[in-house]
DNA sequence: TTCCCGAGAC
DNA sequence: GTCTCGGGAA
């Protein structure tokens, strides 16, 4: 057997509809980026580039004013190499070797291959600069011929909702055995998307309706630790501010049970964790004695609400 | 001498 | 996220 044999070890018994939900929350409604509107190879490799060091929203700008310079492949090739790292940094495009990196892809695909694309992941992982990740991406979004894209967003949704262990061939087996053959331009920008609106380091479940709440163990175990979020505070949060984040919250939803409220508190709240159930019960029964929470206890589950 | 991998730089 | 580099394995 190969080493795929157990890929899908951690999904649910109905792959088909975790898929399914999916695409239709995607196909409902996402982020409308520009260039999730063109299918032209050129334009996706300059958008995935400018991701790789850049925020989505500034991406945008950027990424309109790059292809109105250099609207074509060719136009890039033939461009000089200081123009396009002036470019770079006059846009604030971070590492401007990754210009230089464009700059020679576009070469390439202009003088060692006549100007044609590779339609797939391991002919363009050819260019540079082109690594793993933005060969899939590139061979999903412009060809629909990828395979599934494997990132740190990617990375905690899986590990959230299925428990995969953080392991790279894990997750890699993980996103493979649940990508709809065929079908990599719709799903990898969905489950991106998923990692991007609904399953940020801090989660939104309801907020973004994720559709996985049904199927996802952090949703149901209120764990939502990840491989990417540091399990102590970058510095050592005061209460103070976690007195603040508990009162914010909780002005948003009428009430909320401890494990529904202390995921939105901090990340790496975890029910039996050293930040868990028993940290929040002290923290709300400060914020009781200040008569500023209410605490009730109801059929065994302990619900805060704001006091008005 | 070539391959593979972890570490650090960009 | 990708590339380059240096040490250890084959």
């Amino acid at each position: 057997m190969s080493e795929q044999a157990g890929a899908d070890e951690h999904l649910p018994s109905d792959v088909h509809a975790v898929r399914d939900a999916l695409v239709e929350w995607y196909e409902a409604d996402h982020r409308d980026y520009p260039w999730r509107r063109t299918d032209d190879p050129y334009e996706i490799l300059v958008s995935e580039v400018m991701s790789q060091q850049t925020q989505l929203d500034r991406v945008v700008a950027a990424w309109e004013d790059f292809l109105e310079r250099w609207p074509t492949v060719a136009d890039l090739a033939a461009a000089d190499r200081g123009d396009v790292v002036g470019f770079w940094t006059d846009h604030s495009l971070g590492y401007n070797n990754r210009a230089k990196y464009l700059h020679e892809a576009a070469r390439q695909v202009v003088h060692e291959r006549d100007g044609e694309w590779p339609r797939d992941p391991d002919g363009l992982s050819e260019l540079m600069g082109v690594g793993p990740y933005t060969a899939n991406a590139v061979a999903s979004f412009a060809f629909d011929n990828g395979n599934a894209v494997v990132d740190t967003n990617v990375k905690r949704v899986l590990y959230r909702a299925f428990d995969v262990p953080d392991d790279d061939d894990a997750f890699e087996a993980t996103a493979r055995a649940l990508l709809p053959e065929g079908r990599s331009r719709v799903w990898n920008n969905a489950v991106m998307e998923l990692g991007g609106v609904a399953c940020e380091k801090t989660p939104d479940c309801d907020g973004a309706q994720c559709p996985w709440r049904e199927w996802c163990s952090a949703y149901q175990s209120g764990d939502f630790t990840a491989p990417d979020v540091p399990t102590q505070p970058a510095f050592e949060g005061s209460r103070r501010q976690f007195r603040g984040r508990v009162i914010s919250v909780l002005n948003e939803y009428d009430e909320l049970t401890l494990d529904e409220l202390g995921p939105r508190i901090r990340v790496d709240y975890a029910p039996e964790g050293e930040h868990g159930r028993e940290w929040l019960r002290g923290l709300l029964s400060d914020l009781a004695d200040d008569e500023l929470v209410a605490v009730t206890e109801a059929d065994g589950r302990t619900v805060a609400t704001l006091r008005r």
